[in-house]
DNA sequence: TGCAGAAATTGGTTGGACCATTGAACCACT
DNA sequence: AGTGGTTCAATGGTCCAACCAATTTCTGCA
């Protein structure tokens, strides 16, 4: 039998709309954090009315493609191509400590494979973004005598980047916005990630030694004495918490 | 300085909506499936437009949280606490070889773990559970001369649920979508998944044996199977492939 | 009883209005 | 020159009331 007559479309105004904006993107060559249209202007535009303009955007504002800013515009917030997909995750229950384990499990095995990947296929451009960024970060380690979370994140990602895989930049940091989120302030644990400070080095070193298999285990160990800080942090919670 | 400032909120209302909303869906005990009240009622109860109403939903819809049918009513598609964390990941050219190349690399890094975590901490249930899956599938492999994806995903799936961390599940089956929308029939490879059969039963010896490393190697080297697979199917492709 | 058509229900869209925030221009004062 | 306050237009956020389109439910006829 004929297996495929699409479901013709009668209504779907809103994804239209949002097809139209894609291709606009792309023909404007518009790129992270530039403004789009105001919604007025894109109804007026699109022949369709400002509420369906504004549900569209209101999709693509939970995709995390864009932001809007009252008074000022909506921004662009990331690179939008006409043929993307859209994987919404949503994790129930990591507001917890166990829901925060859980997240890092998962990113200990991307981390090692980042690590791994990158031992393979990294470039010597991309090896010294990597040791720039370790340098900064062992830098302000020793200067603030303590970890730096900025420089220490800004390390990671450098690794990613290498990878060669973006997917791996994506999924890390939107989990790291929920770590961040739940977890930089409330912790009690005053020297948060010293443990796992000389291993940046040692998974560099393997990195540039195009060593994969060494550069996985050296990122192990490091997601590792994260792990353990993060369980001596929650057992001196527990001292002190109530309900 | 006062490094810490948080910005204050003043206006959030759609967003109090779904919190609203999750209440009432967790305290009427809703499960996937079930209606939901009209947008009108909604509107009239929480004492919002029905705009604002609209707007919460659709970010509800893009999270594919819930499905909205014209002229019948919107209904829940997934369950829903008020403690969920959202992860939107959007992958820009996910439907090219490339693009499968690397979500295969995140499932890699995802398998490897969770056949590790499932060494550490399966139970003496779930390690049946997984020989059950696992005599399944070598048996419609045998019966039906080559790999059926059905099963294999279902000895996998039961991997991930032993692993004890439900993300794993999660992440990897939004994956799983994705790949069979894109790559299911079009891939011209015949013995598909072929060549990954035995590495099924070794990682479920290393699994049994509680041995997270060699569960983890094994789990590699499954993926590179398939990574071969692919490779060789894009390569076939590429004979009568135009564009 | 069975079923076709009417009526009610529900999400989708429209247009218009007003509010809250932002940012730029302007101005007064130091 | 620069600091701070005011005004004002632009922009996203919310609201309302009505109508459209798809679906479900009801009703009355055969």
């Amino acid at each position: 039998m004929t297996d495929f007559l699409p479901p013709i479309q009668t209504t779907a105004r809103d994804d239209a709309v949002l097809k139209a904006l894609a291709g606009f993107v792309r023909q404007e060559a518009l790129g992270p954090g530039e403004k789009l249209p105001t919604e007025r202007i894109l109804a007026e535009r699109l022949k369709v009315s400002r509420n369906t303009v504004r549900e569209a955007l209101t999709r693509w504002e939970g995709l995390g493609l864009v932001e809007r800013r009252q008074g000022s515009g909506t921004y662009l917030k990331a690179a939008v191509s006409p043929d993307m997909l859209h994987m919404p995750l949503t994790l129930s229950g990591g507001n917890d400590f166990a829901g925060l384990m859980r997240t890092l499990e998962i990113r200990r095995a991307l981390e090692a494979e980042a690590a791994a990947l990158c031992a393979i296929r990294g470039g010597k451009a991309e090896i010294a973004e990597i040791e720039r960024k370790l340098d900064i970060m062992e830098d302000a380690f020793r200067t603030r005598a303590g970890m730096s979370s900025e420089e220490d994140w800004e390390f990671h990602q450098a690794v990613y980047r290498a990878s060669g895989n973006p997917l791996f930049e994506q999924i890390i940091s939107a989990m790291h916005e929920l770590f961040h989120r739940f977890w930089e302030h409330p912790l009690g644990v005053r020297d948060f990630g010293h443990a796992s400070f000389p291993y940046h080095r040692t998974i560099f070193d393997r990195i540039a030694a195009h060593d994969p298999d060494g550069a996985r285990a050296e990122a192990l160990k490091l997601i590792a004495t994260v792990e353990d800080d993060l369980k001596r942090g929650a057992a001196n919670l527990e001292l002190s918490d109530r309900r």
